[in-house]
DNA sequence: TCTGGGGTCCTAGGACCC
DNA sequence: TCTGGGGTCCTAGGACCC
């Protein structure tokens, strides 16, 4: 290590990552101050799982994804407050912040609804005391813009800069600059960081990776890319390379289109019987065939996903797909469709998940015509061997204006006020989640216990 | 009361073609 | 009668992330 190191070091660009410490719990504390400084924990959708918590509810020892009703019970949980989530907060939140950080920076991808990559020119990595001001402004700008707190890293590849914003969160610093660091000092922070915990190293993998005598972040860095191709993939390989310093992920600008449409849920009872799996279908499509509409976009293949527990020494999981052919964003044309996968279903198991996905999106209306669908055979291309075709141009296809009344419907009732009527929603199916039984995150039981109190 | 839900990317392997 | 190789396309499944 010499000052030549350190020069061409800081010529170099580096990448900033900027997280959101604890995005929702800072997110309900923004509109309630009153929770700073408290233990506070969001709930998940369903079933009141814990899915964010406050600093301090990490230090009374709450786990990410314990179940609420354990926290409730437990005496030295006592002070913890939950909030039900509230997506539209946090997304509203999210596109503020992504405002204010590209207010300061040209070169912004938005990697997750709570962490920016940012782009530093080597000028700014070059300034005196490297690339820390620049980033230090970004996050000042961000709390006082939208009142979350922040810690960044910089590295000069994403996987570093990731490594380093971990470090600074677990120092709880601001910022880790790594742009001003010699090579050894890197190293000698990788030499300390678990494989566990780089970006792209999850259990399994890491698992693998002990086997073959890699345990620190160091080990990776200086494993034979090649070796850690066959162990892996190219991904592992190229986190390897990452790590060691050449820059192997972009920073992605736009957002790249979205490929999938998924609605996936655990039931709240297991189901045994095929009509009430048909009703769960029918619920499901039309809950996923919403965000569809919501997002403009059509499918032009559908899979559906029954399961029972995977606990179970027997458990069944059974996998559907089709084309749809044309695209569609019709709930009807979808729904039945999906009906098609009940006979996979094998009637007196308790199947406790299903799902429906939604997939070769286009934006509605961007479809190219259709070749004649001649003699109405189901030959449209995209169809697998093992599956079939659901035909929407037939006789039965419902008109456009289907799809539309619902959304209106949905919109001003609520959801499950109209269904397709093999859902008979006519009271809560038993295999409802009993989350989905409370009307809006605004009236959970949680805010008006506060609003009482104040 | 027992691990949520929504995504992405990559690979292996089969089908099919020349 | 025996013997191949190399493409592409598709799907299922694994692994990861937040």
């Amino acid at each position: 290590m010499n000052a030549a190191d350190v020069t061409a070091g800081a010529r170099t660009p580096h990448v900033a990552l900027v997280d959101v410490r604890s995005m929702y719990v800072s997110c309900e504390r923004v509109i309630d101050p009153s929770l700073v400084g408290r233990p506070v924990v969001v709930l998940s959708n369903n079933d009141g799982c814990v899915i964010a918590r406050s600093g301090e509810a990490k230090l009374l020892g709450v786990s990410m994804g314990q179940p609420w009703f354990q926290v409730q019970r437990d005496p030295r949980f006592g002070g913890v407050v939950a909030r039900s989530s509230n997506y539209e907060l946090y997304g509203d939140m999210a596109s503020r912040l992504v405002a204010s950080v590209s207010s300061l920076a040209a070169d912004v991808e938005v990697y997750s609804i709570d962490e920016l990559f940012v782009s530093l020119p080597p000028r700014a990595a070059a300034a005196v005391g490297g690339a820390g001001p620049m980033v230090v402004a970004i996050c000042e700008r961000v709390a006082r813009w939208t009142g979350l707190p922040t810690a960044a890293g910089v590295g000069a590849t994403k996987t570093l800069a990731k490594v380093a914003q971990r470090e600074a969160k677990q120092r709880r610093l601001n910022l880790m600059d790594l742009s001003t660091w010699s090579r050894d000092r890197v190293d000698a922070l990788l030499a300390v960081t678990p494989v566990v915990e780089v970006w792209g190293i999850g259990s399994r993998l890491a698992r693998r990776l002990n086997a073959a005598g890699i345990r620190s972040a160091l080990d990776l860095a200086r494993a034979d890319p090649m070796m850690l191709r066959r162990t892996g993939s190219v991904v592992l390989e190229r986190t390897g390379r990452e790590l060691a310093g050449t820059p192997c992920i972009p920073l992605g600008g736009e957002p790249a289109a979205r490929r999938q449409v998924m609605h996936t849920r655990m039931m709240g009872e297991p189901v045994t019987e095929p009509e009430q799996m048909r009703q769960v279908l029918t619920v499901y499509a039309q809950r996923a065939v919403a965000r569809l509409r919501e997002a403009g976009l059509v499918a032009g293949a559908l899979s559906v996903t029954m399961s029972t527990s995977p606990h179970r020494p027997d458990a069944r999981h059974h996998t559907w797909s089709t084309g749809l052919a044309p695209a569609t964003d019709q709930p009807l044309e979808v729904i039945r469709a999906a009906h098609r996968a009940l006979p996979l279903m094998e009637a007196g198991r308790p199947y406790n998940r299903a799902g429906i996905l939604l997939t070769d999106l286009v934006p509605a209306g961007s479809q190219p015509a259709l070749p004649l669908d001649l003699f109405g055979l189901e030959t449209t291309p995209g169809t697998g061997s093992a599956t079939g075709t659901a035909s929407t141009t037939g006789p039965e296809r419902s008109g456009p204006g289907v799809g539309a009344a619902l959304d209106a419907v949905t919109a001003r009732f609520g959801t499950g006020a109209l269904a397709h009527g093999v859902a008979g929603l006519r009271g809560e199916p038993v295999w409802a989640m009993r989350r989905e039984q409370l009307s809006a995150p605004a009236t959970t039981q949680w805010d008006q216990l506060l609003t009482a109190r104040t």
